[in-house]
DNA sequence: TCGAAAGACTTTTTT
DNA sequence: AGTCTTTCGA
């Protein structure tokens, strides 16, 4: 494919900082896979001294894929295409002494986070969802803007805040305990490391001398830091960004970074990708029209030479379950008539629960799917578990993985035997594993449940020892025979179908687990260390069996479509509080989600299909609904509303008017 | 120690 | 409405 000459000149700028403003479906996926072909090509660069940073699984993958398909696996070896996340997670593999860490870390999740937190703070909050789930977001915001403990607290005004700190210092040193980390910190400790230790920073800005970002406009501070750390001052870098597809300040992306770079790099170069290649000149339009209505710092016209294109549908439905029903017929008819294929077609939505209906529906019409993003497949129990096994087997210190399993399956060791063995852990300050092989136990525990405990943290210890010997893999295998987990899964499922499922889940975690110790042609072999961790940031190499092959309708969250394209796409729910959300709504923070739903418009390639349900179950509870104000902000030539456009609410017809004197007033300035 | 039944809680988005 | 959690009784 060839370069436009915007693209080729952002490939062509390799002697300083660069940043390229790419508009949706403009290309920068392939602006960035073919400037590293082009530094390795024609610029003496080597591929494992490039690293290019992603923010999704996802497109790590994708972009890994393409770039050793067209360099060839011999120019590619080395090459670093990774995550935020798992560069971090490299990072700090390799510098974890430095660190003050112990080897055979844990890396803990959101639910892991979650435990622990619930634990340490049941003595000072008592129990409440709403103010623990504030406490894990602030503790994120905190590290997402480099701020520590001491600082925090220092800084800290307000009782909360001043808890909260002081949860935060806890935590921390809980984490140092476990020797584990949490996803915010793959981030945090690299960056303060390079912040405080010359020595190291040179090593990495060595091995990394051109560095590429995507996404960047969702960068949080700390990824920013690490980014300025690893370019340095000779500041080999490129990012690309919109900051119309800025959809997660939530999590504390700053498009401002965008800015910033001018001010922090005064020799940057600035690139505009303005020509779409995906959608209908209509569907583009569209797109334009509603993010108009955002303010911006950096202008831009995106265009389409792609033809003008059908109209956009609306379509309205009584409730959630005629809009599931709805949109599978809109599709297996329209696929009829143009003989398209399942995967042509994507169904879009605010929150992952809403596709549950769909699911059913298309279930019902035998219509195969995909549902991606859920985190379904971790989630199970038995993922979980075996998941804990192995945490447990790689770091002994890991308590909330010995929590969880240490009487899954049966081992006779109940709740009293843990609460003794916890206390005596505590009054000595060891962890629980370690403490199970004190002689001072004997006096407060019985012989059986000293005896099983003991039984259980030996099996764990002889298991890791044959972990540096031993293929991996056996040890691995072993662990899960020796457990006797799939008697136990018959035992403890409702049907054994359902224990044959469960099963299988544990076979496909095995054979992910398999893949990753032996690793392939783009993938180097990992310590079993290392795989717990990729696993746990859900990075897997090739996804389930039939990943590209299968002819799936696509299910996603407006989230999880961003960079992906589709010919046919179904936004559901465009309703007031569902698509500009309720709660961003509260906040005031519409923008937001108007740039949601402009990242889900400029999915669509061909045809574009809203869909408004009147009424909708929350709670329990009918609540009739409003169109969403975004339809409202769409050219009403382009679209094709299939009962005449309906303007309800007072607010709705302000907003309408409120337009109207916008345009006005353009006329006379 | 386990299963059933009542009760609470959910619905924003992710590494 | 549906799912996850807690509680109670056997």
């Amino acid at each position: 494919m060839k370069l436009n000459a915007e693209q080729d000149a952002a490939v062509k700028l390799i002697s300083g900082p660069c940043l390229v403003l790419a508009g949706a479906g403009s290309g920068k996926t392939r602006v960035i896979t073919n400037k590293i072909v082009h530094l390795v090509k024609h610029c003496d660069y080597l591929a494992k001294n490039i690293s290019a940073v992603t923010f999704t699984n996802k497109a790590a993958r994708e972009m890994k894929e393409r770039i050793s398909q067209s360099l060839g696996k011999q120019d590619a070896r080395g090459l670093m295409v990774s995550t935020f996340h798992s560069l971090g997670l490299d990072i700090i593999k390799r510098e974890y002494k430095v660190l003050g860490m112990k080897s055979g870390f844990t890396l803990f999740d959101a639910q892991d986070t979650m435990a622990l937190l619930k634990e340490l703070t049941q003595k000072q909050l008592h129990e409440d969802s709403d103010l623990l789930k504030a406490l894990t977001l602030q503790l994120s915001q905190w590290k997402n803007a480099l701020i520590l403990p001491p600082q925090a607290k220092k800084y800290a005004k307000g009782e909360r805040d001043i808890i909260f700190a002081y949860c935060y210092e806890l935590y921390q040193r809980q984490l140092k305990a476990y020797n584990a980390l949490d996803f915010d910190d793959l981030i945090v400790m690299p960056t303060l490391l390079f912040k405080l230790n010359a020595a190291v920073r040179l090593r990495w800005q060595k091995k990394i001398r051109y560095l590429l970002v995507d996404e960047y406009q969702d960068t949080n501070t700390s990824q920013y830091e690490l980014i300025k750390a690893l370019v340095g001052e000779r500041a080999r870098f490129t990012v690309v960004g919109d900051d119309d597809q800025s959809i997660y300040s939530w999590r504390g992306a700053r498009p401002e970074n965008l800015m910033l770079l001018q001010r922090d790099f005064p020799q940057l170069k600035v690139t505009k990708l303005e020509q779409n290649y995906r959608s209908s000149q209509r569907i583009l339009k569209a797109a334009n029209a509603l993010i108009a209505n955002n303010p911006h710092e950096f202008e831009k016209r995106l265009f389409s030479e792609l033809g003008y294109g059908e109209p956009l549908k609306v379509l309205f439905v009584k409730n959630e379950i005629h809009e599931a029903q709805r949109v599978v017929s809109e599709l297996s008819g329209h696929k009829f008539m143009n003989g398209s294929a399942f995967k042509d077609y994507a169904v879009l939505y605010r929150g992952n629960h809403q596709s549950r209906l769909l699911e059913k529906s298309l279930l019902e019409h035998r219509i195969p799917y995909k549902i991606s993003g859920g985190t379904s497949f971790f989630a199970r129990s038995e993922v979980k578990d075996i998941m804990a096994y192995l945490k447990l087997l790689v770091n002994h210190n890991d308590d909330n993985a010995f929590l969880r399993i240490v009487n899954t399956p049966r081992r006779m060791i109940g709740p009293t035997t843990l609460e003794k063995l916890g206390s005596y852990a505590n009054l000595r300050h060891i962890g629980i594993f370690a403490a199970s092989f004190e002689m001072g136990l004997q006096e407060t525990l019985s012989g059986r449940g000293l005896a099983a405990l003991q039984a259980f943290t030996k099996w764990l210890v002889e298991l890791n020892d044959r972990l540096t010997s031993e293929d991996q893999i056996a040890v691995v295998r072993d662990l899960i025979n020796d457990i006797g987990y799939e008697d136990w899964l018959y035992e403890s499922s409702p049907s054994p179908k359902a224990a044959e499922m469960r099963m299988k889940n544990v076979s496909m975690l095995f054979k992910w687990v398999t893949q990753m110790l032996k690793g392939d042609d783009l993938h180097e072999k990992i310590t079993l260390e290392q795989v717990v961790a990729r696993l746990t940031l859900r990075d897997v190499l090739s996804r389930n069996e039939d990943e590209e092959g299968m002819d799936q309708v696509q299910l996603m969250t407006l989230h999880a479509s961003k960079g992906l394209e589709f010919p046919y796409v179904y936004l559901i729910g465009m309703e007031e509080g569902l698509l500009p959300h309720q709660v961003s709504i509260d906040e005031d923070n519409v923008e937001e989600e108007r740039r949601l739903a402009y990242v889900g418009i400029t999915r669509a390639q061909k045809e574009l299909t809203f869909i408004v349900a009147k009424e909708r179950i929350q709670y329990g509870e009918i609540i009739t609904s409003t169109p969403s104000r975004f339809l409202l902000e769409l050219p009403q030539d382009d679209l094709d509303w299939e009962s005449g456009p309906l303007i309800k609410t007072a607010e709705q017809k302000q907003n309408i008017a409120k337009k109207g004197m916008a345009s006005l007033n353009a006329l006379f300035d």
